[in-house]
DNA sequence: GCCAACGTTGGC
DNA sequence: GCCAACGTTGGC
């Protein structure tokens, strides 16, 4: 099972939102990027992902899933683009920050220090787990 | 609010 | 197909 992180500034949609969002979920509209494209497209029904406040709070703050695999995205008028569905699975018990995540010599690769501007990023197995633990999971 | 990094656009 | 100009992102 991969892993991800998705970005999101929470002025525009917050971890809050994502929760009220219950079950059903909602669409990760809005990707413009090829590479981001890419790794959704990558994404398996079941895959689970960091998500992460940008900008305001700049901390891994819950853990969400992907409950519907890619498909155009509506908002994209080129058509050329699409999305994935994710669900809130459960909060960090304590968010994991920016300044946290690059104290870690073990995390100095994550794609989130080496490419801060991609928005749809892949995790490996092991920085899943070091994040999780130091969110307290 | 600034600016570096980076992706995209469009003229040639 | 190159590259300058421009817009956006996101950390600081």
């Amino acid at each position: 099972m991969a892993h991800w992180l998705f970005k999101s500034e929470p002025s525009s949609w917050s971890w809050d939102e994502q929760v009220a969002a219950g079950e059903a979920g909602t669409a990760w509209t809005g990707v413009r990027n090829h590479l981001a494209r890419k790794h959704l497209q990558a994404m398996r029904l079941g895959d689970q992902g960091f998500f992460y406040h940008s900008n305001e709070g700049k901390a891994v703050v819950g853990i969400v899933e992907v409950i519907r695999e890619y498909y155009p995205d509506h908002t994209d008028p080129t058509g050329r683009f699409g999305m994935v569905d994710l669900k809130a699975v459960e909060p960090m018990p304590e968010p994991v920050t920016l300044e946290a995540i690059k104290a870690q010599p073990e995390l100095a690769d994550m794609v989130l220090i080496r490419n801060s501007r991609l928005s749809v990023q892949p995790v490996t197995d092991e920085e899943w787990r070091i994040v999780r633990r130091l969110g307290g999971l």
